[in-house]
DNA sequence: CCTTGCCTTGACGTCGGCGTCAAGGATTAC
DNA sequence: GTAATCCTTGACGCCGACGTCAAGGCAAGG
């Protein structure tokens, strides 16, 4: 199968597996024409990174998981290497989970403070000065 | 205050200053010698960014903060495009947490799911054929 | 034979938010 | 006075995973 094919099958671009190629990462046989030939087995491989990419893993991360399926390992995650990528990558998603969660509380502080102090505006205005149109935007004070 | 000094109090770089100078975010007087000039209400802008920034805002959505500090307003979260801001932050970053977890899920799963496949394989080693070493790595099937 | 469509390599562009260097002018400390 | 420190603009570098264009070779269908 030439490269077009495999992208295809894979779902995704020949740019792709020539930047994998280059990265050392899935390299190609050559036909007589100096066409890159690819098999059922590159396509496993293609298969196996694409779908750690989706995970949102680096492409270096899924080197491990290539090179285990490589090796004639049954699964890309047969072996130690792969496992503790895996282990590496839990850590780091809960990490960035709790920072972002940390983030989203502040945010909605924010806002909810913000909202707060608009309405308390909008009160004031309501009750004692008198109902007047509020300037939206423009030097208020100033 | 010149820009050493602002980006000293900021907790930041000149660069960066000049930066949002070239995007537009905080232009600078400049004094007779060329130098850019600021003061601090400046500096108040310039926090406000940093907090945004720290927050994981773009760079661009906190233009509406500055413009509504410039503009006036006691906060730059007290005029209605600052809010809205806020908002789409919050229902972005709900996603993305979302999406973190179920990546979380998965990729936990799959570490569970080889562990499982490991442990089994030890345990066929170990009791039917006899305790013979497990060749670690290299073609093993094939 | 000619067109269409696949393939090749090479190289520059993208995005965001700056870092880093270069060459030179201004200011300040001693 | 002079050296050290600040400032100026300009421009290239970085990171990751490719997109996109260019110029050309090879193949297959009508």
């Amino acid at each position: 199968m030439r490269i077009g094919e495999l992208a295809e099958r894979a779902g995704t671009t020949t740019r792709t597996l020539r930047y994998y190629e280059s990265r050392g990462l899935l390299p190609a046989r050559r036909g007589e024409n100096g066409y890159r030939t690819y098999d059922e087995h590159d396509l496993r491989l293609l298969r196996q990174i694409r779908t750690l990419q989706d995970f949102g893993f680096d492409l270096e991360e899924t080197r491990p998981f290539v090179e285990c399926l490589r090796a004639g390992h049954p699964e890309g995650d047969s072996c130690p290497a792969s496992l503790d990528v895996y282990r590496r990558k839990l850590g780091e998603l809960d990490g960035l989970i709790d920072e972002l969660r940390s983030v989203r509380a502040q945010v909605g502080e924010q806002l909810a403070r913000a909202e707060r102090a608009r309405d308390e505006l909008a009160a004031d205005a309501e009750v004692p000065g008198g109902p007047e149109p509020v300037c939206e935007l423009g030097g208020q004070t100033r």
